[in-house]
DNA sequence: CCCCGCCCCGAAAATATCTTTCATACGTGA
DNA sequence: TCACGTATGAAAGATATTTTCGGGGCGGGG
């Protein structure tokens, strides 16, 4: 069983182009201890894996061909051969293009200039990772969905409430009808009206938070168009969603809990829901964002320009 | 023997990196007419041949298998698999090399894809202007105020809102007193309480937001120390902050509301902050994180593994 | 005009590489 | 402790690559 799902995850996700570390590192939680021993070299050294068969990466990390294989197949490759050939094409990118970087951790006793560099960094090499690992595909039948949809309620608690308000605020702009739900027993509640032609949103970085997870399967079981947007794909919460959205899993530290970048991917993932969506419904977005701009107007003091 | 003047010189060359239009060039006079028909295919096609066997290449060139191992050979590469590989870097060069391109604006008919790019590409410049105008020094001492309040209010409303949601959500996980408020009457209201020793943070991009300068503007007067985060360090807001932080200012366009990329900062800045706060009371921010994790562990259904 | 020899070229054998299968060992929960 | 499911590597099986080898075109000499 968890094969098929795998299998078919992978299959529907086309070959990686350059997002290979980021899909590493959101996979890693779901891979065995032998693979994450092969992704971890893969990631660590793209130009000296794409010059190793597969007896030989293997062996340098001290696993099987088999295991090998099998790690190439989870990252979405159908076998080690196109594995290497994306290895190459990445170590040739970075060496001609941008520098290498090292992303070295934030330390308790770190200037803040430091920090300020090094956060802005990580979140944009958040950014790079998401937008190449978002599957386009995914993302343009979610864009229909919520365009079309009658009704859209966005499920998120936490930190990825702040990101289910964000959505909704956007696309209440342009005429939806949207709603975010931080309490779980009135999204649920509310899940129960949604049936078909209406859309739900979840957002969860891990992809298993229960009081998220549940308004989106009764969204599902009673016929609305559900999306999932999750930095792991392979959690629960896929179960009951028609499309899923992926967003990257930057390490933590102990400084900086995952919150942060998943953030930081959530709202990219969510701000091409929006704008895609305003491209579709242009007609009425258009005329409703200008009406919001002159409705706040007079709620600044002086017109700062 | 021809042999091993061919085998000598591939060895005196290193396997070329991206020269390879350059060599197939040099080399074409004095290869046969199906070497160069297969050279011609290689130079012209990098990213298609890459994804060819050495089968397809001969099929596709006419030729046979032996001939293209050949003209790999006398492109400097041991065998057809080196140049395959070398192809794959090529395509991938060419490829990202393109990117760049996507400084335009959004347009309504853009691919979905291209506004991936775009959205991303303009995340990440808001980033590196943000990280690149911040003043390190009044973020320093806005730290150092944050650190050493005794009760934090943070107030922001729409966008801006969500980000002060997010501030102290995070303080909140490293034990300190802080509270958003959305609603201007409340939040009003609770200023008064505020004394010496306490801190007010506004979040404003246009910095002339009146339900956000008037909850400032009595902490102020009430003495505690105030913190404004604008995009307009020269607005209204600034005139009751004892620090001010400036965020970027990004060009907005009919698609793009300005609020999207001024959140973008204005997280940055508000992360920046918090991870200032953490490090200066790393004593009691750290056990403080690790018990949040562990409370929140349970609301995830399965331990995703 | 025909013959001879050189070397280009591709078919097929030989080899390397990749993939699949299967049995074993490991860890985990009852 | 046992039973079950899962992870893992050895080896068989399938593909891809490389090598070998002989046919055949082309130019020069007889």
């Amino acid at each position: 069983m968890t094969h098929e799902v795998k299998e078919i995850f992978a299959g529907g996700t086309p070959p990686a182009p350059a997002a290979l570390a980021a899909k590493v590192r959101t996979l890693a939680p779901s891979m065995t201890r032998s693979m994450q021993r092969v992704a971890e070299a893969v990631a660590g050294d793209p130009a000296g894996c794409a010059a190793l068969t597969v007896t030989g990466l293997a062996e340098l990390t001290g696993t099987s061909e088999a295991t090998v294989v099998r790690t190439a197949r989870l990252l979405g490759y159908p076998g080690y051969r196109d594995l290497r050939l994306a290895l190459a094409g990445l170590a040739a990118q970075q060496q001609s293009g941008r520098a290498p970087a090292v992303t070295a951790d934030i330390a308790v006793d770190d200037p803040i200039a430091d920090v300020v560099a090094k956060l802005a960094y990580d979140e944009q090499q958040t950014l790079a990772d998401t937008a190449a690992a978002l599957d386009t595909v995914q993302l343009g039948a979610a864009v229909g969905v919520l365009a079309a949809a009658r009704r859209i309620d966005v499920y998120g608690v936490g930190a990825s409430g702040l990101v289910a308000q964000d959505l909704t605020q956007k696309l209440l702009r342009i005429g939806l009808l949207a709603h975010a739900h931080n309490d779980p027993h009135l999204a649920v509640t509310n899940a129960v009206q949604l049936r078909a032609g209406d859309a739900a949103v979840a957002i969860t970085h891990s992809g298993s938070t229960g009081d998220v997870i549940e308004p989106l399967r009764v969204a599902f079981e009673h016929g609305a168009t559900t999306i999932a947007v999750t930095g792991h794909p392979d959690g629960p919460v896929t179960q009951y969603a028609d499309h899923v959205l992926t967003t990257s899993t930057a390490r933590e530290s102990e400084l900086r809990p995952a919150a942060m970048s998943s953030r930081t991917s959530q709202l990219l993932v969510v701000d091409c829901l929006f704008i895609g969506v305003a491209q579709q419904t242009y007609e009425t977005a258009a005329p409703a964002l200008s009406a919001s701009y002159e409705a706040l107007a007079h709620r600044h003091r002086t017109a700062a320009r």
